[in-house]
DNA sequence: GCGTACAAGCTTTTT
DNA sequence: GCTTGTACGC
């Protein structure tokens, strides 16, 4: 047992070994949580608590996995896998489905994810004829999600006058309608949203009981992870199901929380005080990831917040580098800068792919990293953007399948019974919905009695064997998924379903890509058929299916996926700790975002983000912003972020004074710069010189002209000046010289390319174009 | 009913 | 710049 606690600190030995009574763990970045979570568990099984009889909650299945993987390590058997560890989500929908029943579902209960969410709010906002640009599917989601988490059902919601007035204002007086409508119709089609899974786990322990008193009875110990991200109804949940033995342990970090717009309280962790008096408290205070430097930089950042649970984190790790900032002066350059840098980093510090990260605030900005790293030819992973399990054709698949188990799964229906096309038009479709409502039954429950029904639909018969032809198609494999296996199953259907041959047929790289998507998903099916024979449990569609909404794409990672470089928003990096880490677009209304500008309470949020992305990094961090970044296709300036200023000035080295910079790059210039013809270095993009790189640059300008086009340049092009302009199409970085009077310019010039390739391409600018 | 061409809207962050 | 939604012609 003593092994179990090898080098461990007194705060964390503390936190281990205290198992008993609500524990309240606070753990600053890097200061070993997931370490003392796994050896609190660990301890539990080694004092011979059943596995079974843990509950240990966590916010993404990689937190889970990893910390499965970890107690395995640590007590070399196999005990770790009757735990019951995995997300709120995950544990809960188990939990649902074996009491299904009780709240008039079956156990084959349908999943809705945010896309299938959406499309049946947007069926319903069509049908009670409401305008789309006033009730958009997102923001009646947020609405609808934010109501459950808080554990408002529609009826509630209906008749909550402050809610009621608020959607007034708004000027979406039937989000409550909407609400009820959506709630109805997902309980017809068997499923239940992400919220629901929460929601009614709560109604469940709220309604019966004696079920509560089960789970109660069931689980001795209940441990939480991130705990500052849970919401109200993962809060009550927890609060009840520790009512009895009071063996709670939570951890989290007010100092990241970041996930308040899906609900989560960080007071939370307050009334954890108030819930369990007594409570006992541990402070996890020493930072063993990151170099000194690093944790006073993110230190000084969080500091400005005004609420927090002040602690102390520090570091015991060299000082290290300061933290670096790049300026680039667009986006493409940004990502140019920070491959180089990477690439630089790589030779210089003998270091891996995997020990680099690029983190940015918003999925949109992986493009441009994307592109500059395989110029590079530096392997990457992008994590999080579209998940996997979202693409369409996967869904597409997915919808077949789930139509087996649930066939009143409305939204896989409509998915799929024109895909691939059989002549089910929309109108035809219309119909059937339009009746469904009426009789407020599933499509399934219409479509299987088309026959009966056709005095009313005046069908032709040609539409009415279609569908009894799709009715019969998939009654066919529902009989056929009793006895196959998920994997045998799935293969047939791909084939016979038509969507093999529709993909297979595809030409364009992005077809091509579907069809490899979908052979992926086929493999991770016989994967997990693979898996259950081997534990011995059941192969079905069915059991495939329970988990299936839940997955995320860094769930099938790939062995070959190891060793690359990570790309992702700072949200997905939480939890993530690399050697170098580059923090992109560190600018304003970027990071920050312009949503979260305006209250002081959002700012917080994103300044605990600044500090999960700074506090990522155990060498290096650097920030990189770029003057010019393109949004919705047209370019914007953009300046750095208030964020950089306020860390603290000894841990960061800026770049050169504006002035001092241009001053520079003049001197470079002109000392290569015969009088027309001119031939500049790569050192133009402020960064080493590798190569001999030359790019041609002739300038020719004509007419009068202020000067004022030049963004970066306050001063009156003159004579022999050197200016600088950004960007005249997408993803060109152009130095001009202003060599000639203040006049009209029209700039010939040959573009800088990478090193290595030396394509130089032609291009032509008036910047007269750019007035104004 | 189906496929193509063009327009509009969009970008916070996720289980 | 990209994706999704609509209009139009077949």
């Amino acid at each position: 047992m003593s092994l179990l606690f090898e080098g461990l600190n007194n705060a964390q030995l503390e936190a281990v070994k205290n198992v008993k009574g609500p524990s309240l763990v606070i753990a600053g970045a890097g200061s070993g949580k997931t370490r003392v979570l796994t050896c609190r568990i660990a301890h539990l099984l080694e004092k011979n608590v059943q596995p079974s009889r843990i509950l240990a909650l966590t916010f993404t299945n990689k937190a889970a996995n990893e910390m499965k993987e970890r107690i395995a390590k640590l007590l070399g058997d196999e005990r770790g896998r009757s735990l019951w560890m995995g997300t709120f989500h995950s544990v809960f929908a188990r939990i649902l489905r074996y009491e299904a029943d009780k709240l008039g579902y079956t156990p084959d209960f349908t999943i809705y994810d945010t896309v299938d969410s959406k499309s049946l709010l947007k069926s319903i906002i069509q049908e009670l004829k409401l305008d789309d640009k006033i009730y958009k599917q997102g923001d009646v989601l947020g609405r609808i999600s934010s109501a459950k988490n808080n554990l408002i059902t529609p009826q509630a919601y209906n008749n909550n006058d402050q809610i009621r007035k608020a959607d007034m204002m708004a000027r979406k007086p039937m989000i409550a309608e909407i609400f009820k409508l959506y709630a109805s119709r997902c309980r017809r089609a068997g499923a239940m949203d992400f919220d629901d899974l929460l929601l009614n786990t709560n109604i469940l322990f709220r309604d019966f009981p004696d079920v509560l008193n089960k789970y109660q009875d069931k689980f001795d110990y209940i441990l939480v992870d991130e705990y500052q991200d849970t919401n109200y109804a993962q809060y009550l949940i927890v609060k009840k199901l520790a009512e009895k033995h009071q063996n709670v342990c939570v951890v989290g970090d007010d100092a990241q929380s970041i996930y308040s717009f899906r609900g989560a309280m960080i007071e939370n962790i307050l009334n954890f005080r108030k819930d369990y008096p007594q409570y006992s408290l541990y402070k996890l205070e020493q930072n063993y990831r990151s170099t000194q430097t690093i944790v006073n930089a993110a230190n000084s950042i969080i500091d400005k917040n005004k609420s927090q649970i002040k602690k102390m984190v520090f570091s015991e790790n060299e000082n290290g580098h300061a933290v670096e900032v790049l300026k680039a002066y667009t986006d493409v350059e940004e990502g140019f800068i920070v491959s180089s840098s990477i690439f630089d980093t790589i030779l210089t510090e003998q270091a891996q792919y995997n020990d680099f990260a690029i983190l940015y605030r918003t999925n949109a900005q992986s493009r441009i990293f994307e592109e500059a790293l395989r110029k590079r030819n530096i392997p990457y992973k992008v994590y999080g953007s579209i998940s996997f399990y979202q693409r369409k054709e996967i869904k597409d698949m997915l919808a077949y399948l789930k139509m087996l188990v649930n066939p009143n799964d409305d939204e896989a229906l409509k998915r799929i019974i024109n895909y691939p096309a059989r002549g089910i038009g929309k109108t035809t479709l219309e119909k059937l919905e339009a009746l469904a409502a009426q009789k407020d039954v599933s499509l399934w429950e219409i479509l299987v009695h088309v026959p009966q029904l056709n005095n009313i639909f005046q069908f032709n018969g040609g539409t009415v064997s279609k569908l009894m032809a799709f009715v019969a198609y998939i009654n066919e494999y529902a009989q056929m998924a009793k006895q196959t296996d998920a994997y045998s199953l799935a293969q047939k259907m791909a084939a016979s379903s038509g969507i093999m041959k529709d993909l297979y047929n595809g030409t364009t790289p992005e077809e091509r890509s579907k069809y490899e998507n979908l052979e992926e998903l086929l493999n991770a099916i016989r994967d997990f058929v693979d898996q259950a024979v081997e534990a011995d449990e059941e192969t079905s569609i069915r059991h495939y299916l329970e988990n299936v909404s839940l997955l995320t794409d860094t769930d099938n990672e790939n062995p070959d996926d190891r060793n690359r470089v990570s790309i992702m928003t700072v949200h997905s990096a939480k939890g993530l700790e690399f050697k170098y880490v580059y923090i992109a677009g560190v600018e304003e209304d970027l990071f920050p975002s312009h949503m979260a500008i305006e209250t002081p309470k959002d700012l917080e949020e994103e300044r605990r983000l600044f500090y999960v992305a700074l506090t990522r990094a155990m060498k290096k961090v650097t920030l990189t912003y770029a003057r010019v970044r393109y949004k919705w296709g047209t370019p914007s300036d953009s300046s750095p972020s208030r964020f950089i200023s306020e860390i603290d000035p000894e841990c960061v080295n800026w770049p050169d004074d504006p002035r001092k910079q241009k001053k520079a790059l003049a001197d470079s210039f002109n000392a290569l710069a015969p009088k027309d013809k001119t031939e500049f270095s790569a050192s133009f993009l402020s960064r080493k010189p590798t190569a001999p790189v030359t790019a041609r640059l002739t300038p020719k300008i004509t007419g009068a002209d202020n000067g004022s086009f030049v963004p970066d340049a306050p001063e009156k092009i003159q004579q022999g000046m050197i200016v600088e302009h950004q960007r005249f199409g997408r993803g060109k970085v152009v130095h001009i010289e202003g060599s000639m009077p203040n006049r009209k310019a029209t700039v010939f010039f040959q573009q800088l390319q990478e090193e290595k390739q030396l394509l130089l391409k032609f291009a032509k600018l008036r910047i007269v174009n750019q007035i104004g």
